[in-house]
DNA sequence: CATGAATGAGACTTCATTCAT
DNA sequence: CATGAATGAAGTCTCATTCAT
């Protein structure tokens, strides 16, 4: 007598359809990027006639900021834990940049589409934009506070938390993406390990002791 | 049978034409990216003709890429000298780090341009994408093989060159291109100089003075 | 084996749905025309599936016809039973004149359907066109024939029974489809005594009496 | 040393491809109906590719737009004049109907886009639907004018100008169209002058002399 | 070299219709 | 009979590129 399963017969066929539309869109996006990718290529690539894909999405924008969402969804998933782990901030920061070789273990192909057109004018609309936008603030919010919290207590130099989290987010998108594109050539693990030694030690050697700005 | 003055008078002009084409161009690629503009709307600004733009350029694409050549060469004019500079390694990264605020002063509009589709398949084509790419090694090379120097010379901790090299430049491509977004807002001489704090001090207090990876 | 009331349920059945179907069909093809309204639109205004429309019409040109059909069946139905009441001929063009306002009272957007495309290339097929005509026909033979025994009869003009009758049906069509168009603004009721008093006494003042053609 | 043509010779290139645009579309537009004719039947009636006609109109909607306009204008300027002729009402009404016959012999299909879609919903766009009741209000009000003032005269009933203005426009524009369907069948001259008795006499005999409404 | 009208392939999107459940 | 997901042809419009003047 369970109910869940008798209402979903046809809603699950759909949602199974629904997400091999996604998983072909997010494979070429990422690959050609948003303009270099038509609705037909997608529709081919996921099997169905081109119609299919508006029952779906209501336009091409509306398929990749669906994509955007989910992908951002599932990589802060995996990453911003991280930030609230048990610990101190040091912890959670070294955790925090380790957990990114996951991300791109898990959804490397996911990541490019998400990096994809990070700065730049190649956004479909200003919708996507936003959303872009918020999602890259969720982040530096989080990791910026994690940061202050760590300088507070005296843990951490007294250097601008809010710029340090840039730095820090930036350098690893980068290398993360650069690992997306080539997934052997990489050693993300050992990369990841260097970025943490640069962003703790710091370049210059404390050469006794005390240093100010 | 002059040789000197008469086909200068000629090939002056069509250089500047070839400028203003070009000029227009950058315009409007920064404003609204590659996909976006299209030859009729570039022409219109820099009041030429449609066919004109194919008397200067083959075709879209190389209109694009003689613009990243152009700009990339601008801009490594302005920071790259700083790592040959007189001095210590470290002084030769601040003054790397800091010239980073001229670029954008002189030139907002094309450093998104160069920035724009950092990290995406948003490139016209794969000769862009490998000129794009090369422009970035050619910074990271020499940005890492001053910091191996100094690492070598015992005045920077004992951190990978080519990842710090990498993490450096991620860091200051993402704010730079928000400071060019946003040129009132940013203060960008005053981030510049935070960024250089959290490189050159890492985030970690040296807690007497023992630290290993 | 019973036969009266066993079919007769489902046929009602059947019969209510069809009538809901052309119902939501009616209301929508008169608001925004044939081509503007999708197949999908009318089930959904219908509340029933796409498919379930071609149960009951084989195409959506179909269907319009069947509208028309029953439209025409009804507004004829209201205003030609007046050209053969009791009475002389005037009388009968004066009732069949002011029955007019009924018809726009009891379907106004029936009749927007109705005269939907009245002399354009608008209509959906060749089918329907005819149809239009054929019930164009019925109206002005059994009007002209009226208009024609007033004639012979001494009791009017000796003017053009087709072509007065085709006059006549043009403007009542006008002004009906106006006042269906805006019902609260307009007065059907006193215009169209007053195109009884055009049509009955003419536009020329009887100078005395004698006039010929 | 003429200075008009000078500047003309691309120019009236152009002028003529436009032209011959506007009469495909038109013939086509005539026929089939806004809805059923589509850009690329236009192109390849006017012997041009699809893209050209954007050269030359912005949209499909554009084109109809312009066609309305410039048949109109030619129409009107058929017709109205006669409504400010020499002479008393009674002539420039007789005058206006017969001149009705010309527009149609001048412009045959230009007439059945003119009357195109007259009452419905089939109308491309607002824009298009506003500028078709601009011009029959235009008629309208001019011929109301003249009514009302042969009325004033005394030489008219005392008929609603309004609405009488409306039952001629009505019959005139009905007879026309069918006569423009069928140019060969129809002796349009000859029911001109009997709507011209139907709407000058009237029905009713003046039976002495004494009538009201 | 400059011009700009012409080209036509291709993009996105809609929608009448079908069919397996 | 009801359902509604799937279909795919067709429509409008864009735009990089060419070429005759």
């Amino acid at each position: 007598m369970t109910l869940a399963p008798k209402p979903s017969r046809k809603d699950r066929e759909r949602q199974r359809h629904r997400q091999e539309i996604l998983s072909a869109a997010l494979r070429l996006f990422a690959e050609k990027g948003f303009h270099s990718v038509s609705m037909q290529e997608i529709a081919a690539a996921a099997e169905f006639a081109t119609g299919t894909l508006y029952n779906f999405f209501s336009s091409k924008e509306d398929l990749f900021f669906e994509l955007l969402v989910a992908t951002a969804e599932q990589g802060l998933g995996t990453v911003l834990p991280a930030l609230d782990d048990p610990g101190d901030e040091r912890h959670r920061l070294s955790l925090f940049i380790r957990l990114h070789a996951r991300m791109v273990h898990e959804q490397a192909t996911a990541l490019r589409l998400y990096m994809l057109e990070s700065r730049g004018r190649c956004l479909p609309g200003p919708r996507v934009e936003a959303k872009k936008k918020e999602i890259d603030e969720r982040i530096n919010l989080r990791l910026s506070a994690v940061i202050a919290a760590g300088v507070r207590k005296g843990h951490f130099n007294n250097i601008d938390p809010v710029i340090a989290a840039k730095c820090l987010s930036a350098a690893l998108e980068t290398l993360i993406l650069a690992a997306a594109k080539d997934p052997q050539t990489a050693d993300l693990d050992a990369d990841l390990k260097k970025v943490e030694a640069v962003f703790f030690k710091g370049l210059l050697k404390s050469s006794g002791g005390k240093r100010d700005t």
